[in-house]
DNA sequence: CTGAAAGCGCTAACAT
DNA sequence: ATGTTAGCGCTTTCAG
């Protein structure tokens, strides 16, 4: 690979024709249909690519073909710690997933600002990258907030796929791919159940979110398989380091459970607050779970027991199923629910 | 903002030309350079826009003007947990302040895989995407691991700028922003002094990185200026919260500091590791100050203090540079040094 | 199997 | 101040 000053003009098609003694269009049929040149042709083309180090120019061949192979996601202004490294890990498995597919990533930001959020201004970013053909689809991830994204880029019949299931909207069609929050909840539940728990406390969202709900339904769920009451042991608050200390030292008081699951690492940490607080050991004397495995779970002392979700898979999946979208294969199935991990550490003995 | 089917294509110049009356040239300059047109004419042109909802098309425009308004950056498998979290903070700012300048993030990753990493790999994803004339410029992060990137795209004469020194070239005359590292830990360290702090002890990183000379060289300067001796105070190790809990350990049996100073906040979570271990509280019994303001500095009990870069001013100082760059204009200096800030939490008393 | 012609949507340069 | 012409680099017809 020579060093070729960026500033000339890269080589085109052209460029390549007349080294190899062909026309263009063989050029550009060496590049996507090579079976249709004789070998011996194709080979001699192939020698000029290599030699003039030709890359296709992709504003010329996006405006021929209406295909930019970027896909567009939207990241959101920092949020809750949890959430916040989470979407991190998966913009990392994304840009893998999708550099396989021969795709790049656009990221663009939320709304023009922080002072008006009209339901216009929610979509703009969306819009214009639409409008302005920039991207080929979207990958779309805060299904959750209740937000007229999807529905929006449903109606407008824009190419996505989406982290997150419908939750309001049973109908939707669009292909999506989760995270399966209840599997991991009980396999969290089930792992302290294993281990001889027999009062195992929930500490979750206050705030009605589908995801909360699921989440708390996979502890439900575990509890009754074994067989175990539940009755006392489920809290919800807000999602803060505070919240979930808070909630934890009166469960102490009160119910005094052996473990907690919790729905967050956020919430997990504040229970760890009350056990040192109160000189007790995450794992000997209290059991704790929490959910993310963010990179607290993995540095606090001893180490805390989180469920991790398989982000790398969700890429995999999404990028697959926008391929197929994009190519308008049929899809099979609309939806792809994904088992998460657990990721086994001090916090649960 | 009417639902506009995404399958129609989009309106063109002529479109908004033909329900206009003007011709396309007009248009685009009504777009382009509106002092040229008539008034009246003008807002013509503008409702017409307007109603069909018109943008241009991002592929044409790029293949006629030769800008792609597309700045790549390089998203480097997850790494370190502090480093990680850096970058992703930083992500977040670029996206934000490269949006105010009319440009996208294009992520990219890294070489082809894990296996092979020659010279040409690790510069493979600028080139390709230089040559296909994806981008306009590029960030370059990653200037402290002593790859060849940046040298590769001055050679090429590719348009960058660096988030991070020059370290290892102090010739090198592409534009470049870094934090003063040096400067937040005398912040850092001089908050400690101010606080009465006799013995201050330094964790560092062994490696001879740069950035890890820098940092420590702040702690030096500060304890020099207090009229500090720092003999066997100091200790660099590898960058792990197992090896920041080992050195803290075997410096509280020798020196006995009453404070330290840490490279990172990874060895300063290794540090409140032992003093768990011994039951030391964290600011009452020995300060800690740590480096990045992670995540874990936010949320462990107490809180960590530590030197927080300003990652928004960086995101924005590099933008602005970019678009000097790519204006020619005249860029004043080659270099812009920030200084971090000091989040003050309970480690520190 | 290869080549010639047309055109994707836009803007730079030149007419008017 | 507005219109006309040409062409950015590529792929998609359609002929040979």
């Amino acid at each position: 690979m020579s060093v070729h000053d960026a500033r000339a003009l890269p080589p085109t098609l052209a460029d390549v024709a007349e080294r190899a003694g062909v026309s263009r269009q063989t050029v550009s049929n060496a590049i996507n249909n090579p079976d249709l040149l004789r070998p011996e042709t194709l080979e001699r083309v192939q020698d000029a690519i290599q030699v003039l180090g030709y890359l296709p120019n992709r504003a010329a061949r996006h405006l021929r073909t209406r295909a930019s192979h970027l896909i567009g996601l939207r990241m959101l202004p920092a949020q809750e710690f949890t959430a916040n490294a989470t979407m991190d890990r998966f913009v990392h498995a994304l840009v893998e997933a999708s550099r396989e597919a021969g795709y790049h990533l656009l990221l663009f930001s939320g709304g023009p600002g922080k002072e008006e959020t009209t339901a216009a201004d929610l979509v703009r970013g969306y819009d214009d990258l639409l409008r302005s053909t920039a991207v080929d689809a979207f990958i779309v991830t805060d299904t959750y907030l209740g937000n007229p994204q999807t529905r929006w880029l449903s109606e407008r019949r824009a190419p996505f796929v989406a982290f997150g299931r419908p939750w309001e909207d049973p109908d939707a069609t669009h292909p999506w791919v989760d995270v399966d929050g209840a599997a991991g909840v009980a396999l969290a539940t089930g792992h302290l159940i294993e281990r001889g728990h027999e009062r195992i406390a929930w500490v979750g969202w206050a705030e009605s979110s589908f995801i909360g709900q699921d989440r708390r339904a996979g502890w439900e769920r575990a509890m009754a398989g074994a067989g175990r009451s539940i009755d006392g042991l489920a809290v919800g608050v807000a999602d803060t380091v505070a919240a979930g200390r808070e909630a934890s030292a009166a469960l102490l008081e009160e119910v005094r459970p052996s473990a907690i699951v919790c729905g967050s690492d956020t919430l997990a940490v504040g229970v760890l607050h009350t056990l040192a607080d109160r000189g007790l050991h995450p794992g000997r004397d209290v059991a704790v779970v929490g959910f993310d495995d963010s990179q607290v779970a993995q540095v606090v002392p001893g180490g805390l027991t989180s469920v991790r979700q398989p982000l790398e898979q969700v890429a995999l999946e999404l990028v697959r199923a926008l391929e197929a979208l994009l190519a308008r294969e049929p899809y099979d199935a609309a939806g792809t629910l994904l088992v998460p991990t657990l990721a086994v550490r001090g916090s649960s003995g």
